[in-house]
DNA sequence: GATTGGCTAAACATGG
DNA sequence: GCCATGTTTAGCCAAT
């Protein structure tokens, strides 16, 4: 690893892009002088906090997007926090800490990112324009449904009763609904190529029926419908009011979020979102062992994600060194320091596109999962 | 207008 | 026999 000065993004926080997200697919990496990549941020998008709204709006709208019921409420219930917030963010200070992180144990290989608070000046349109009510039903097709129901689970598999009970749990317009809904969640998994069904180990088998489980090479399909589907209905209407904000190649992206140069001695390092506190990957095994600040056990995690085997109409010379299709495993060190969280690659890692969009998708699926595990945790 | 995806309903089989 | 589970078929609707 060559050394050379390094620039860390902006310290201060990329505005809540709540008008809009930017699909990965259309933020690619950059090359930057140096050779090193770039990646142009791609914020994830998600509904304003709950907490930002009135309770009513607030309300109807985690019964529709449980996904967005986010971090913020966690800080706000005033949990133990090792707040790495910037340091001028003043009132959304507690909207960017980080404690939460470390709550979940052994839930989630990557633990999800935090979120930031909706713009001030979007959360009157959105107050305006609430989302469905909570009998109302939810935007996501069955699929997306029973990906989230299954990627929430500990052991990344359930029978269909635990499937149809996490439903009801996260989204109470299916526990008043009539039992229709149920033959489609079976139709569904009988169907659709992107479940698959485990027999059940016969020595501890208890109750009927099998285990499903996601197929890894259908998953990012999966997480690209609930991204897009979250995305479209929770931007919605502040798209209708912000029309320019479909216009240009930003979606609104802050431009100070819009590409971020990372060089040596955090050589490889990629910012993988923008939410604030930031996220980097680095490969840089000097800074894996010398990071700006000691690690504890809190800190740090040693975790393991499964490779995803894309499906390719054309396969490049690229895709087989793919050190996630290589190895099948991946190791990455996690941790945080002041305003970023940190993942350490292995020293010989490459970073292409197809490994950061994993790892970016990755993350948003354990985002979107451990969401949803706050929302079980603080609702109904 | 054709295709595709998603939803719903229904029938049927299987197993506890 | 009842019920939950799993499979399959068919029709409808909306978006592309």
């Amino acid at each position: 690893m060559e050394n050379s000065s390094h620039t860390l993004p902006p310290s201060s926080p990329c505005p809540t892009t709540f008008g809009g997200s930017l699909p990965f697919s259309s933020s690619p990496l950059q090359t930057c002088s140096n050779g090193r990549l770039s990646l142009p941020l791609s914020p994830i998008s998600f509904p304003p906090s709950p907490a930002s709204l009135s309770p009513a709006t607030a309300e109807s709208f985690q019964s529709s997007f449980p996904l967005s019921h986010c971090l913020a409420s966690q800080c706000l219930e005033g949990q133990n926090v090792h707040c790495l917030t910037p340091p001028k963010i003043s009132d959304q200070d507690d909207l960017t800490c980080l404690s939460w992180l470390h709550q979940r144990g052994n839930l989630l290989p990557l633990q999800p990112l935090p979120k930031m608070a909706p713009l001030p000046q979007l959360e009157s349109s959105m107050s305006s324009q609430p989302f469905p009510a909570g009998s109302s039903k939810p935007p996501y097709s069955f699929s997306s449904l029973i990906f989230m129901a299954i990627e929430d689970s500990p052991d990344k598999r359930l029978p269909v009763k635990d499937i149809y009970e996490w439903i009801v749990n996260n989204f109470p317009y299916y526990g008043t609904a009539s039992g229709g809904w149920r033959n489609s969640v079976r139709h569904n998994l009988s169907l659709s190529k992107s479940f698959r069904r485990i027999q059940r180990d016969k020595s501890q088998s208890v109750g009927k029926g099998s285990l499903w489980c996601v197929c890894p090479e259908y998953r990012p399909a999966l997480l690209e419908v609930l991204r897009k589907t979250h995305s479209y209905h929770s931007t919605n209407s502040n798209l209708i009011n912000k029309p320019e904000l479909l216009e240009g190649s930003d979606y609104g992206v802050p431009a100070v979020c819009e590409s971020m140069e990372i060089s040596d001695p955090l050589s490889h390092t990629l910012l993988l979102s923008t939410p604030s506190p930031q996220t980097l990957i680095t490969d840089n095994p000097s800074f894996a062992e010398n990071p700006p600040c000691p690690l504890t056990p809190d800190q740090e995690e040693l975790i393991t994600m499964e490779a995803v085997d894309y499906q390719q109409d054309e396969v490049s010379e690229e895709m087989e060194k793919d050190p996630l299709s290589d190895s099948g495993y991946i190791e990455l060190h996690y941790f945080q320091s002041h305003q970023y969280q940190y993942l350490v690659l292995p020293g010989d890692t490459e970073l292409d596109l197809e490994t950061v969009e994993i790892l970016q998708l990755d993350a948003e699926a354990q985002e979107a999962a451990g969401s949803l595990l706050d929302l079980a945790g603080g609702g109904y």
